[in-house]
DNA sequence: ACAATATATCAAGATATCTTGATTCTTAAC
DNA sequence: GTTAAGAATCAAGATATCTTGATATATTGT
């Protein structure tokens, strides 16, 4: 974190309770696609895309092509500061949908 | 921190700027009432006074009233992930006003 | 090239947050 | 009690964020 326009943008992408879902189920789980995460929350896919930008823009996540899937997964390395939001956010009791995978190809 | 709520309205008093320079004034310089703030940053008072609340009902100021006055400071004890915050605050480079003190009475 | 799947982006309306200026509340001095 | 200083709250307008539905951009298979 160099400047406090990187710490806004950080703690701005944790001011959302639907990203804060994401990057619990995420960090669970490990990399998933776009579609398996639209279909285990049953969130509209350019909503859900939004999220994951918000997330991935503020270093929390990694997005990786893989043929026509996405992939988002923890970013790694990751620096001190987010990690310890990640370790606060697997300490909150947060009810979490089942992983539904329906991804077909380009598993990882 | 117990609930995702706690931890939203957490990171949202930390998403902004006039809070998170008033939070690094705050840790630098000790307790301050809001008049002496408003002296520093000229800044309206009844703009400091939101954000002093936002701040303190997040868990990072305690208050307390001596006389006429309301002296802010970092909230003691403190959790470990508001901790890390102000940690990572403290090494961000953020212009800061001079301390202007012009409280009179009911120094701490 | 064409069609289908997965993802990203855009536009518009709904909701939340921030700022300002006015008002109210508290406490101390007279 | 009255006045004044310090602080908190309220109302209204400006700005930012979120959601939805539509459209655009890859990428793969035929």
């Amino acid at each position: 974190m160099e400047t406090i326009e990187d710490f806004l943008k950080t703690v701005g992408a944790l001011y959302d309770e639907t990203r804060v879902t994401l990057l619990k189920f995420i960090d669970i789980h490990g990399a998933l696609c776009v579609c398996d995460l639209e279909a285990s929350f049953g969130m509209t896919q350019s909503r859900l895309s939004r999220h994951l930008k918000i997330l991935k823009e503020a270093g929390f996540l990694s997005a990786k092509r893989c043929g026509r899937w996405t992939h988002y997964d923890i970013r790694s390395p990751i620096d001190r500061f987010r990690m310890e939001a990640i370790k606060e956010i697997r300490s909150l009791p947060i009810d979490l949908p089942d992983l539904k995978k329906i991804s077909k190809g380009c598993e990882v």
